[in-house]
DNA sequence: GCACTATCTTTACATCGTCAAGATAATTTT
DNA sequence: AAAATTATCTTGACGATGTAAAGATAGTGC
């Protein structure tokens, strides 16, 4: 019936030394750091305060400002990738309808997500030669291949590719940073739609 | 014989007092300051330093550090025109080619100008409510209007500018960040056609 | 010649990232 | 169970940074 975690001493310790989970608490609060302060303002002392926990303690779990922000990216591909396979769920199941869904979970998560979106796409704060990151980052890439394959037949050609990515991607770093308001201002359905068709369009060969 | 600074005294004094333009020399060091650090390392007191002045001397020019950086975005997004200029002025007068050269240019800048394009694209560093880059900003957008308008017969849908925006802003974005390695490998001849094709390909409808 | 303003320097302070040393808890060893 | 070792966290310090305030120097207008 207790809350606390420890069976021995019943009452909570006010701020216990040894945290428990100080690695996982990091990471949230450095996404919300991350999320206030934008990529350029985050500071590995505000993600300790926010934790509870001293200036220096980050240190020990990821060694400095760097690591935390790899290890942030890397949590961020993987919800990259989750979102894209969500919206993937809700489609057809026909390649095509697949990979332009793929397309739009990409947009959703740099809507929904700009900080995290900025940080693994347009940063240099990340270590991307970190193994966990480029697994992740490569998997992000992976899925992106597969579906073009499958939709227009394997192999699928570097002009494909590069045609549905940059569309994918253009649209998502443009919409994330407040451009093409016009479509910004559209209702959500509305600019689903749009979303699809030029995604859509991107695989037309000419 | 004397070294030191009077007016008359025509040998260039060791360290005047009044630098004559350091307005236009703080850009120009923000500048080499971005292409060194990023800009994520961009430092104000490195730019001044550049400059061969005190680490105070750009706040009467620019305020603050975001003030030197709204400047540097501001000339970033007139160079980024004027790209797009000098590949059209080599491409045929056709509406269409002309688009397809202007989408080359806007690729061939992010390549050629990384920070820059970083700084004015994936960045919340300058100041992008500031009049004289808000103007700047909004005549990239204009050429690019512009030119959809003229390809597809005029109003432009927001189909056709989202879709040819999204494809070239996507290109240099991926490109300039170092992804699309297989595209980066190409010979320059050869990455140029293929930019040219999937540029054109974004204008046919569905 | 003199006041006034613009430009630049110096000094100072809060914040940041990082390192080193110490304190405390958990784990392993004996 | 006691001791030793390791892991985790805190404290204190240092240099670098951005910015504000005050002083120094040069150009301008009267």
């Amino acid at each position: 019936m207790h809350s606390q975690s420890h069976p021995d001493n019943a009452i909570e310790p006010s701020t216990p030394y040894h945290h428990g989970d100080l690695r996982a608490a990091l990471i949230k609060a450095a996404e919300a750091e991350l999320i206030d302060k934008g990529v350029e303002g985050f500071s590995l002392r505000g993600c300790a305060k926010r934790a509870g926990v001293s200036h220096a303690a980050p240190a020990h779990h990821f060694g400095d400002t760097r690591g935390l922000l790899t290890a942030l990216a890397a949590e961020g591909f993987r919800r990259f990738v989750a979102t894209q396979y969500e919206a993937m769920a809700a489609a057809e199941p026909r390649p095509q309808a697949q990979l332009a869904a793929s397309g739009l979970g990409y947009v959703r998560f740099a809507l929904a997500r700009p900080a995290l979106f900025r940080l693994i796409f347009s940063s240099d704060r990340p270590n991307f030669d970190n193994e966990e990151l480029c697994n992740a980052a490569e998997a992000a890439y992976g899925l992106l291949v597969e579906h073009v394959t499958a939709t227009c037949g394997a192999p699928a050609t570097i002009d494909d590719i590069a045609a549905v990515w940059s569309t994918a991607h253009g649209l998502a770093d443009l919409l994330s940073a407040g451009r093409l308001k016009e479509v910004l201002a559209m209702p959500e359905a509305e600019r689903d739609a749009m979303i699809l068709r030029i995604v859509i369009r991107a695989l037309s060969p000419a």
